[in-house]
DNA sequence: TACTTTAATCAGTGTCTCTGACTATCGTCA
DNA sequence: TGACGATAGTCAGAGACACTGATTAAAGTA
């Protein structure tokens, strides 16, 4: 398996890794409660708090799907649905206590795994691979 | 959300896009049964068959839900279980036809993308990306 | 031969995602 | 201003995918 991989595959290999790296430091700081999923969604809601269908597109799901994970999260007392004063049919999903401090926990895990890449690859490797991949999302994300 | 995202997240969105486009390929090709789970398993599979247990360590999931994948891909015609002739515990699974057939159409969809990220950033930053993919994948991969 | 390991399957469960149908509210335009 | 299409969100039902735990069958080993 020394094979030359494909562009696609290689990068999916380092953002695999350092998923489960903050996966992992969110547990052990008991925040283990959280999925995949859930925490895709938690990262799109906005400090006001962001609609259900806002949260859905972002995250390139159905409003269903949002809609059922934010009931997880809810429950697990990490979100509140708040009616949208601008709005009588919306509601804005809002980030409580207990998820805001989880915030940092997340933060610190990632500037640690980056820290490693870095070194591993040397500080112009990182820069550049950062400034690639962002020109690369021009045409790549289309929720930018 | 021109905010300065992680290398984590800026890994993932270009692996997504280079996904969807392989998917929707072999979808127009006429391979639209094929799911995401199923075709990580079948990338796994090698010229003479691979046992169950191999693949279920490669895709990193377990025995039971490769089974479930390959009862799936059975049925649909893209690989069958025949015995291992060195231990009669084992069944090997081996690609049929109709999968083989299918290899160069997302092989061609992946090289028509790797193409047009060329375009957008420059023959000297692909390289770059590649080798510094590489690199990054030493620390990353514990399937390497 | 008895014991341990390995390959695969069976049974049951929980999570995630989808399509389709529905209610309530909003915005617009005649 | 009142009718109508669009939008925000929910309910209902289904399928895909992944897990743990237990079981069967065959190898390998002492």
């Amino acid at each position: 398996m020394a094979e030359e991989l494909t562009v696609g595959v290689l990068l999916f290999i380092p953002y695999r890794a350092m998923e489960n790296r903050v996966f992992a430091a969110m547990a052990e700081a008991g925040y283990g409660d959280i999925t995949v999923a859930q925490a895709r969604l938690l990262q799109r809601i906005g400090p006001d708090g962001t609609r259900l269908t806002v949260l859905a597109e972002a995250a390139q799901v159905t409003k269903q799907t949002a809609g059922f994970l934010v009931d997880q999260l809810e429950r697990a007392g990490y979100v509140e649905r708040v009616p949208d004063p601008a709005d009588g049919r919306a509601r804005l999903v809002r980030l409580t206590g207990r998820a805001l401090e989880g915030i940092p926990v997340a933060d610190r895990e990632v500037a640690k795994v980056e820290q490693e890449w870095e070194r591993h690859i040397g500080k112009r490797r990182m820069a550049q691979l950062r400034e690639t991949l962002t020109m690369l999302r021009e045409i790549t994300d289309p929720y930018q």
